[in-house]
DNA sequence: GCCAACGTTGGC
DNA sequence: GCCAACGTTGGC
């Protein structure tokens, strides 16, 4: 069992949004680091921090389970998405996405700062400077421990 | 809305 | 295969 962070613009979508959906496709990611996380390292039930960005404050505010193995993010083949890449045919897929099913929102949301503030914390990559990646490894250590915050 | 950091693209 | 130009991310 794999621990992630998954970040999403919460204007775009939102753990509210999960909440109501149950389930979603987590297509649109273009990112080879990220597309390899999904396509290689993901497995059925891992376990997922969802996390809020570009928003005040920043933070994971709710949990998700990885629900369906990844298969071809077929946005890209849709000329009409935002995500349409042309290079990626159906014959041979650039990019991939996995589901994510609704687990819960934390009672209340660990923002950024306070996991910058937890010393325990302190090798978590979403605090790492200029880190971009929006699919992130975390460790059982760190998972549990944000529950933990986030559970007051 | 600014801009630093980073990934990707494409000319050479 | 280098690297400048460009686009995107995301905290602030």
């Amino acid at each position: 069992m794999k621990f992630w962070l998954m970040k999403t613009e919460p204007d775009v979508y939102s753990i509210d949004d999960l909440k109501r959906d149950n389930t979603v496709q987590w297509e649109g990611i273009r990112n080879y680091q990220a597309r390899n996380f999904m396509m290689n390292d993901m497995a059925l039930g891992d376990k997922v921090l969802f996390y809020h960005s570009n928003t005040t404050p920043p933070g994971v505010v709710g949990l998700a389970e990885v629900c369906k193995l990844a298969y071809p993010d077929y946005f890209a083949w849709d000329v009409d998405s935002k995500y349409f890449d042309p290079k990626s045919t159906k014959e041979n897929p650039r990019w991939f996405m996995v589901d994510i099913a609704y687990k819960g929102h934390l009672k209340s949301p660990v923002s950024l700062d306070a996991i910058k503030k937890e010393p325990s914390l302190i090798d978590m990559l979403v605090i790492r400077r200029g880190m971009r990646l929006s699919i992130q490894p975390v460790t059982q250590f760190e998972y549990n421990k944000i529950i933990k915050m986030g559970a007051k």
